[in-house]
Parts: C-alpha cells; sequence; structure tokens
DNA sequence: AGGAAAATGTAATTTTTTGACATTTTTTAT
DNA sequence: ATAAAAAATGTCAAAAAATTACATTTTCCT
C-alpha cells in the first residue's frame, strides 16, 4: 500500500510525538524525502530517534528505507488508490480523483491478469471462423468498441445489443465460432444463459468477468479482471476501463500473431476512412 | 524523466566503470535501492567514489538522491511512456506494455484538462432540457457509454449510430439542447456538419476532441484532451480511455451538482436492475 | 615513447543514521 | 489520589554511509 496513505490510516494509532512528525511529512511529502533524519527531526520538533521509530512503525527498515518508500508515493502515477469522490470536492478534486483511481484500478487490474490465458484466448480469436462480443448496460460499449477493433482486422464479427439477437445469433454457433461475454458482475442472467447456449452449439465461450461469477463458470476461458470497488457507487467506472484495455490486449496479440502481412490490411482500412475526414494542414 | 530510460540512453558516454554500475543496475534495480553504495560499488567491481560520480553524471545530488529517482522510477504505476508494443514481444511484455502505456496516456491526458471547462460543462449538462452524444468509429462506443451512464440520471439523453439519425435529432434541437460530440482527431466531416446544424438550431454544442481541430472550432466548448500517440499504429487506444474517463467525470461532476436526493433516484435504477441478475452468495 | 588529460582508486573526513540507556510522561490499579 | 508499571521521548555515543581530497593509474594524442 501507497505509504502516504497508510500514514494517514494509523495516524491514530500514532503517539503525540509521532503525530508530529506525520503531519510534517504529509503536509509537505516533497521536502520530507529530500531532508536529513536530522532537519525531519527539527522541523518536527521531536528528536531523531522519534523519527527513526516513525519510520519503523510503518514497516521500513528505517528513515533511509521510509524515505525511499514515501518516493515511490509520490512518483508521478502511482495514485492515491482509495481517494474516492466526496460530496463537497471541487471540480478540480473530483477529476483528479477519477483520473487517479482510474489509473490505480488499471494497475491492480494488470496484475490480476492471467497472460496464459490470454495467449490461449488470442490463438482462439485468430483462428475462429466467426467472433461474437456480448455484454449489456455498461459493458454493451465495451462489447461495441470491441467490434470496432475487430471489424478492422477483417474477420467476421458480430455484436448485437438486443439480447432476442444474442440468442439467436448463438443458436447459429458453431464449432469455431467464439463468443466473447463481457460483464464486470458475471450475474446478469440473460448472458449467462448466452454462454448455455453458445457451449450447447459447439462454440467457444470467452468470459471477460469476475472469477468464481455464474458466467466464469459458464464460459470455456475466463479472462477475469480483478478491478478495486468503483469510485462511484452507482455506476460502473473502473471495470469498464479495465475491460477495455483488455480488449486492447486481445486486439493486439491478434495483430501480433496475425504478422506483417496483415498489418498492411490494417492500414488498407485506415486509408480508407481518410476520406471522410478533413485533411491536417501543415505547419 | 524517468531515470532507468535515462541510464539506457546515456549508457553510451559513460566510461567504462560507469558502465559496469549502470549494468549492475539495469540488471537489478530493486536490488540498487536497497543497497549501500558499498555494496553496490563492490557488486558493480569498482570503487564506492566511482559510483558516487556516476549518480552526479545522471543530475542527481549524490548517491542517496539518485536512489530516491530510481525508487520513483521503480514507483507501481510509473510507466514507461514510450514503450510501444514490438513485433516480437511475449503475451506477457504486451499486456504489460499496453496497460502501462494507457495508464500513462491517462496521467497526461489528466494533466491536459482545464477544470474550468469541466464545471462549465456540468453546469450545462444540469440544466440541459435534452443531452445528446455523438461519435462514429472508435468514439461511437465512447458515446454509448455516456448514453448508459447518463440514461441513469433519469434525463432525456440521445444517442444515434447512425449518420442520418445524428443530422435529424440535432436538427430538431431547441435552446436549452446539449450536444456532446466525441471524437479524437476533431476531423471526421459528418460531425464537423452536426456541430453547424446543432449551434444553427441554437443547441449548445460540447466537443471532446483535440484543440485546434476542425470539430473544435464549431464547438460552443471544447473539451481538449491531449493524448500521446496511440502505442498500437493502426488502432485508436489510449484516446478512448481518457475520452470515457473524462464522461466519468462528466458524470461525477453531474451528481454532485444535483445533490442528495438526485442520488437517491440513481440507487433506485441500480435496485431495478437487480431483478435481472444473480444475486451474489453469501460467505 | 612521453606527457597531458581523463578516469579510477585509496584513505581520511564528514554526515547521517542507529542503538543503548536515562529521563519524562502516561496509564493503571489500588 | 497516588504509587508502580509501562510507554514514550530524549541524550549521547557508536556505527554506518557517503563524500572529499588527493594519489595513482589508464587512456589518448602528438
Amino acid at each position: 500500500m501507497n505509504i502516504l496513505e497508510k500514514i494517514t490510516q494509523n495516524k491514530a494509532a500514532f503517539s503525540k510525538s509521532e503525530k508530529k512528525v506525520a503531519e510534517i511529512i504529509l503536509a509537505n511529502p516533497q521536502t520530507a524525502i529530500h531532508s536529513s533524519i536530522a532537519t525531519l527531526a527539527k522541523m518536527s520538533d521531536v528528536s531523531e530517534p522519534t523519527v527513526n521509530r516513525f519510520c519503523r512503525r510503518l514497516d521500513t527498515k528505517g528513515f533511509p528505507d521510509f524515505k525511499l518508500h514515501l518516493a515511490q508515493s509520490l512518483a508521478n502515477g502511482t495514485p492515491y488508490v482509495n481517494r474516492h469522490v466526496d460530496e463537497n470536492d471541487s471540480p478540480d478534486e473530483y477529476t483528479n480523483k477519477i483520473f487517479e483511481s482510474t489509473m490505480a484500478s488499471l494497475e491492480v487490474a494488470r496484475q490480476s491478469i492471467d497472460v496464459n490465458v490470454v495467449n490461449r484466448v488470442v490463438d482462439l480469436l485468430t483462428q475462429a471462423q466467426k467472433i461474437s462480443f456480448f455484454g449489456l448496460g455498461a459493458s454493451a460499449s465495451v462489447a461495441h468498441d470491441a467490434l470496432n477493433k475487430f471489424f478492422r482486422f477483417n474477420v467476421p464479427v458480430v455484436y448485437f445489443e438486443d439480447i432476442l439477437m444474442q440468442r439467436m445469433s448463438c443458436m447459429n454457433c458453431s464449432a469455431g465460432d467464439v463468443v466473447v461475454l463481457i460483464s464486470h458482475t458475471g450475474r446478469t442472467k440473460s448472458l449467462v444463459e448466452i454462454a448455455q447456449i453458445s457451449r450447447m452449439n459447439d462454440a467457444t465461450v470467452v468470459g471477460i468477468t469476475s472469477a468464481d461469477s455464474p458466467l466464469a463458470q459458464e464460459c470455456s476461458y475466463v479472462l477475469s479482471l480483478e478491478v478495486p470497488e468503483d469510485t462511484d457507487m452507482y455506476m460502473p467506472m473502473a471495470s469498464r476501463i479495465a475491460q477495455l484495455t483488455l480488449i486492447d490486449v486481445l486486439a493486439t496479440g491478434f495483430t501480433l500473431r496475425r504478422g506483417n502481412k496483415f498489418r498492411e490490411n490494417l492500414k488498407r482500412v485506415k486509408d480508407t476512412l481518410r476520406g471522410s475526414r478533413y485533411e491536417k494542414r501543415d505547419g
């Protein structure tokens, strides 16, 4: 855990002098990492060993080790994971909190990915006769995005928002078809049914969902994404982003597997789009 | 700049002994930050002052300062911004690269946002009679996502993929309506036209696009997002994610502005969804 | 090959951190 | 309310680490 958060959390457990140190550090962490223990002790109006004890209480080896941890917390892009948006936040505050917590969630998600499954799924996708992407609610737009990405590969790819269309499409599946189902919770009934139908029709079902969910149990392969609790109570936020990034990973794996010749094809698609665009002026 | 990258880049300019040090550090940076200058000197088979000189050559104050920088480079979530996917990457490598560069892009995007415009747009949205979200291609799924988010707020919200429907919808706009147009490049002709049509019909047009683009010029307000070059040559990746996160910011600003009573309404929407889900078992 | 310049190492100095122990403050039990 | 115990904090000295000054070696150029 981020040591700044840790200091904030443990603040109550600190002794009087340790609190002084904590406050000085929290008030100006950038200064703290560039100070010696003597300087910091003087700033906090506390003795040097007290600062040292403070560091050890936070499970660091000593002052230098503590500074290392602090430096890491302050590093660019290392976000406060659990900074939830608060009712009284200013636009500046909630904007930063949302970006930071999104980045933090991506980091957690990244670590939770099983690369072997990714590799296996990329294999499947490159060999698929037809690829379908389905999701509902917030995950529908992820499926939509996947359609857009894979469509450029010039492979038969299908996406429906309508659950009846989804069902019909799956009933017509056959061996060699891959159905990718996206759901954060993995508890959406109709999507679980889609998984069952698809498998009955010999399609391979890939779930982008949380492990141990009902949906996960019905899938041939599960790309499980661990995403921290969403920042906003009522809307999926980070989970979507993690799913999208995973789609990017799959799409990238796909192009890499297909090799160079294939990438030229992609370029062609891109060039075709040019007609619908305003050209960029020089200078 | 990331000090690890810096070491790699300057490697040619190092002297023989300094190269030894560089290699030991690059080979095992995690060990390096936990070693004393004496240990590191011994590992590199070099004297202590040489290590010190090495640190100074990299524009640090000395060895401890160097360790601080190194620690920051190694911090969780601090990505190598310019790590592009390479043809020969293993699944593990490209997965990590994509996640890391996505996080890096979010960080850049975050810094480029003008919070005042965000605030102003949130104002507009809360007071809008009708909100429309339009995008094409990769941005279509972003618009789709925005629909999903704002639909929960129980406000009149519109989204079309079809450009004719988009046009017709905009022709029926009136004062008080807000049209949000999403495009990474801001050079999609039909979207620029949509902006013009909307403004002619007294709607307020908000662009989520890059500054100085043709689209930006037609908008009443521009939420410009600076996103580094996409990792993959042929597909928009990071830009989409940044757009989505910005949508999250707007949605969050929206709920905050509307206050508590409004949030209860949101909860109700969420509860309604429960019937379509499998309940989570305890334990 | 010889000398200047650069690189590296040695050893001493200084700075910084840590440990041992004394003193003060706080807590608890009567 | 007070004495004893425990916890917290500080003082000072020892240890560790980093840095400096200077000596030696290596490299490069003529």
